[in-house]
DNA sequence: TTGCATATCCAAAACGTTTTGGGTATGATT
DNA sequence: AATCATACCCAAAACGTTTTGGATATGCAA
C-alpha cells in the first residue's frame, strides 16, 4: 500500500538503483535525474522503508530502554521519567529509536529480555531501575549484547554502567551537616538490595571519619525510599537514638515522610533537627520547610549512558563505569 | 552473524520452507521433523528476526508513543509516567512494541512526525502531552495513519481519543465542597490552551448552578498547572475576592503551592480555606494537611487508548472517544 | 494396474531496500 | 581512427523471512 521505491523509480523513468543513488547523495547521478527524482519522490509522497533497510543493512538503529518493574514502581517515576528523556533525547541526536522493554512484560512472554532484543535485532539495550538481586542481573551480565546499566554497577566486556557518584554525594551532605555544628546525625538508607545504598553507607560513615567522629550503628536505619517508609524510620530512628540532631535521608520522599513525623512528634525542622534528602525531587521545593537535598543529574546519567552506548557501537569502545558527581541543593530544612 | 533460519534448515537437513513451517505451527510437517527442527533450532540459539518478518508480512507490531515537548514538560512525570506504563504493558499484551517519539526532537529531525512513522512503518500511534494549540495538532487530525489522544479531544477518520471526564470530575470536587457548606468557592485552572481546562471551568460552572450559585468571573483565575502557579494565582484570587472559603485547583501541584501561600497569610487549611486538588499524585498524601482531590486513572488512560487503536488496527473499529471516570480522594484538605 | 486422496516436503517468488559489478555514451587524447 | 577516461546509468544479488503452487511418496479403492 505504501509507496515504494519502485514506484518512483517508474515515473521518473529510472532504475530503483538511481533512485537509491538520488536519496543517498551517491556522485554517480547527474544534477538533472536527481532532481527529477527527489521531485517524482515528493510528489508521490515517498518515505523509505526502515525496515527494509534495516535488513539489508544488518543494522536496525534501535536500541530498548529495560525498565525493572516499569508498572509497579512506586515513587519510581520521580526518577525515572527524567533519565528516560536524557536516553530518548541523545538517542534521536544519534539517529537511534528507542523501545521501551519492562521486565514484567518480558516474563509473562516467558522470553528472556536478550531473546526479545535479538529477535528484534535491537543494537544494544539500557538498563535502569534494577536491583542487584534481580534476576534478571546474570542475564545482563552476561549477555553479548552491548548494554549500560543506570545505577547497576556491573563490568562485562559488553556491559558499561553510569551512576551518580553516591559516596560522594553522601559526603556532601554530611558535610554540610557537620559544618552547621552537627554531631549526632542519623542515617535513613534505602533498602540493602539497591547499590546506591551501600555507596551512600559508605559515604555517610567516610564523612563522619573524616571529621573525627565515631560511627554509631544506632544511628543507623534501613527503609524503602518511600514517604511512609521515612516516617517510621524515623520513629525507629528517634527511639533509638533520641538525641540526634540532624538526619540525612537516602531519598527526598523519606525526607518529606520523616518531616512530616517529626512535625507530629513536636521537633522542629531544622530548629530541633536538621533534614537533608537524596535526588531533588521538583515538589522539595514546596515542602515546608523546603527540602535541603543531594540533587542528581538524572537527565545527564541518561544521556551520558546513551554516549557510552555508542561509544561501544560505533567506535568501539570498551565499557566503562561512569561517575556522575551530585551537587547539594541547600535550602530551609539545614 | 546471528543465526538465520538458512542455518537450522542446512543442520535439520530440511529446507527453510519447513522449518518456517515448523515454528509457525503449520500441520504439513511430521511431528519427527517439526521436533527435529525445533531441537535444532534451540541448540543454535535461532531467534527469528522480527525485522524480516515484519517485511515480509507487512506489519511491524510497533506503536509509537508521542509525547509532546518530553524533555521539557515541568512536572509533566506525575501524569505521562503512568499513562506511559499502561500503554506500554497493554500494547505489550497485543504482543505489541513501544516506539518513544517526541515532538521536539521530531522537530530538529525536520521531518513531521507522520513522516517518521511512515518510514518505520508504524502501525498506529498514541499522542499525549499534547496542547490544543500545538503546530503538530492539525497533523494528528489530518493523518491517515490510526492514532489515539489522550486528553486531545480530536474525532477524525483515523482518529480516536481518550480523556477522564472532567466535567464531572469538576463537578464532583464543587459538589464535594458544597456539601461541607462553602458557598464561595474559588477556582484557579490551568492554563486555556489545555483542553482539560476548557471541562473543568465546565463543571466547574455546571455544579454551582446546579445549586443555584451565581457564577462569579473574579473567583476564577487562570495559572500554569504548576506549584508556582499555583502560589501565586492564589494570591490573585484572594485579592479579588478575600471571601472565599474553598478554593478547586485543577492541578494537585497548584494546591500544593496555594496551600503553602494560604498559610503565609495566616489562612489555615481546612479551617479558613478547604482546599481541592487534580490528578491525585503521589505526594498528595503526604503534603500536611493531606489533600483532597480528584483522581484520574492514569493507567487505565493508556490501557484505554492502546484497546481502541487495537480495535481500529484489527477489527477495522471508528475511532471513538473515550470518557473515563474519576473520582473523589477525600482526605485532610477539606 | 490405475487412479486418487493424503501426508510430507520443497523451490521460487515476494517484501523494499543497498551494493556490486558492470554497461554505454561522450569527449578528449593519442 | 583508435584508445581511454569520465559521467551516467542499470541488472541482479543480497538481507531473512512467509507463502504459493506444486512435487513426491504412500496407502487405499476401483
Amino acid at each position: 500500500m505504501p509507496v515504494t521505491i519502485k514506484d518512483v523509480a517508474r515515473v521518473a523513468g529510472v532504475s530503483i538503483t538511481t533512485v537509491s543513488h538520488a536519496f543517498n547523495g551517491h556522485d554517480d547521478v547527474s544534477a538533472d535525474t536527481r532532481d527529477r527524482v527527489l521531485q517524482v519522490a515528493k510528489e508521490l509522497n515517498y518515505r523509505p522503508s526502515h525496515v527494509a533497510r534495516s535488513l539489508v543493512l544488518q543494522q536496525t538503529h534501535n536500541v530498548g530502554l529495560l525498565v525493572s518493574d516499569f508498572n509497579t514502581n512506586p515513587g519510581g517515576h520521580h526518577f525515572l521519567f527524567d533519565v528516560m528523556a536524557g536516553v530518548h533525547d541523545q538517542l534521536a541526536e544519534f539517529g537511534y529509536d528507542m523501545t521501551l522493554l519492562s521486565t514484567t512484560t518480558a516474563m509473562q512472554r516467558l522470553v528472556s529480555y536478550i531473546d526479545f532484543c535479538t529477535e528484534r535485532r535491537m543494537e544494544g539495550v539500557i538498563v535502569m531501575g534494577m536491583r542487584m538481586n534481580d534476576p534478571y542481573m546474570r542475564e545482563v551480565a552476561d549477555a553479548k549484547l552491548p548494554s549500560v546499566g543506570i545505577d547497576l554497577p556491573i563490568l562485562s566486556p559488553h556491559c558499561g554502567y553510569v551512576m551518580t557518584d553516591n559516596i560522594q554525594g553522601a559526603m556532601h551532605a554530611v558535610r554540610h551537616l557537620l559544618a552547621k555544628g552537627h554531631q549526632r546525625i542519623g542515617f535513613i538508607n534505602g533498602h540493602a538490595e539497591a547499590v546506591v545504598s551501600v555507596d551512600r553507607l559508605h559515604g555517610y560513615q567516610t564523612a563522619l571519619r573524616e571529621a573525627g567522629l565515631k560511627v554509631d550503628p544506632d544511628l543507623v536505619v534501613h527503609s524503602n525510599f518511600l514517604v511512609q517508609g521515612g516516617e517510621e524510620a524515623t520513629t525507629v530512628l528517634l527511639t533509638k537514638a533520641p538525641d540526634v540532631t540532624a538526619i540525612f535521608y537516602a531519598s527526598d520522599l523519606m525526607a518529606i515522610g520523616g518531616m512530616r513525623r517529626l512535625l507530629r512528634m513536636g521537633k522542629r525542622v531544622p530548629h530541633d533537627v536538621a533534614v537533608v534528602g537524596y535526588d531533588n525531587i521538583d515538589l522539595g521545593e514546596w515542602v515546608v520547610p523546603a527540602l535541603t537535598t543531594v540533587a542528581q543529574r538524572r537527565y545527564d546519567m541518561g544521556k551520558a549512558s546513551v554516549d557510552m552506548l555508542m561509544g561501544m557501537l560505533r567506535r568501539q569502545e570498551r565499557p566503562r563505569a561512569c561517575l556522575l558527581t551530585s551537587e547539594m541543593v541547600v535550602r530551609q530544612s539545614t
